[in-house]
DNA sequence: CTCACTTGATAGTATAACATATCGAAATTA
DNA sequence: TAATTTCGATATGTTATACTATCAAGTGAG
């Protein structure tokens, strides 16, 4: 076997127990690395194998939430010719990562990494173009900041993903149900 | 001075280092007792003459949430002629407690005490009820579900505390504003 | 002023969690 | 099969934090 499969293997784990690790800090943030291995299935001393300290284990959690959203996002294309569809299939995406994007927002040892905020920054960019084409077409609010029309959805997408992780909302119909609270609120329409 | 005033004015700075400590821990869920105290203006050993332990205080802060938003809820009656006031006037009046909303239901020594989590349910059964009528009335969607309407209700009046504290949100339109979203979402209407 | 009470600072202790090292077992590869 | 590595359990050192005890300073009432 050649080195490269090796570290291939190895980054794999990683990132298996990075996306564990995510999942059980959310729910407590206050979990210690006893618990955080016994969540992954490991043994304490193999998670100091792979992680150097609990500060290094916070900044690569980051980074690992950044990559994953980032390449969910750049999977979804926003098509010209099918605008209407860009956010339906993006919070498909985004669901399963809400503890991610849920962390990147929350987590005080993130938030205080320089290189992080840097990135979280970068990865909001798109977005927000996305957002500012969907108005021009007419086909979103124009009345509503760019800004807070991102951070309702980080916000919805998180709570969607907890509710399906509560059992409160069906895997299948969560989507549905998030796309549309996000379009048409919970007034009934007087037309 | 006489006893009773005593009492209630340990209560009274009791209750002020509880909405302190619930705003610290709520920015930093593994804030050190040392950085409670600190962030409360008052010395560890002041506040380990108000509160026995860190459990206890969780405690006290669950309570104290409940004890706050209950009484909240409570002041803002669903009147039958003016029903179109009630869910506005409950954000405006939710929005400064968006803190001790999310301590509620997102933090895991509160969330695993039975009586916290009783009062919980209780908490929400009027809203609840109000929502129910709101969607009789056919001013609210009635193919929402109520649970999740109320789910996503105090998700969104948490982010607007939050935002608010962070300085993007302005204080006097934030009301107006999650009102808006809550209503309406963000899809233009194409009629 | 005096007394009762409260507060904050400091020092000290106990406990829990982080982190490291070792060793035998199991898995993987040659 | 033999060699190498990977892993998990355990033991241990080290640090951090919760909590206690004590004392001096401040405050208000009588």
């Amino acid at each position: 076997m050649k080195k490269k499969e090796l570290t291939a293997i190895k980054q794999t784990r990683l990132n298996a127990l990075l996306d564990e690790a995510t999942k059980c800090l959310v729910e407590n943030p206050s979990a210690s690395m006893n618990e955080i291995a016994e969540s992954a299935g490991i043994g304490i001393a193999t998670l100091h194998r792979y992680v150097e300290s609990r500060e290094q284990l916070m900044i690569h959690l980051g980074f690992r939430a950044i990559e994953v959203v980032t390449a969910t996002m750049n999977d979804i294309k926003l098509d010209d010719e099918r605008y209407e569809s860009y956010i339906p299939e993006l919070i498909e995406a985004l669901i399963p990562l809400g503890d991610k994007i849920y962390f990147l927002s929350h987590d005080a040892t993130v938030n205080s990494n320089k290189d992080i905020e840097e990135q979280d920054r970068a990865l909001r960019k798109p977005l927000l173009r996305a957002i500012e084409l969907l108005q021009q077409k007419g086909y979103f609010r124009q009345d509503a900041d760019k800004n807070w029309i991102v951070e309702v959805l980080y916000s919805l997408v998180f709570l969607t993903w907890q509710q399906v992780v509560e059992g409160n909302v069906a895997r299948n119909s969560a989507a549905q149900l998030l796309v549309d609270t996000f379009y048409r609120g919970f007034r009934q329409n007087e037309s």
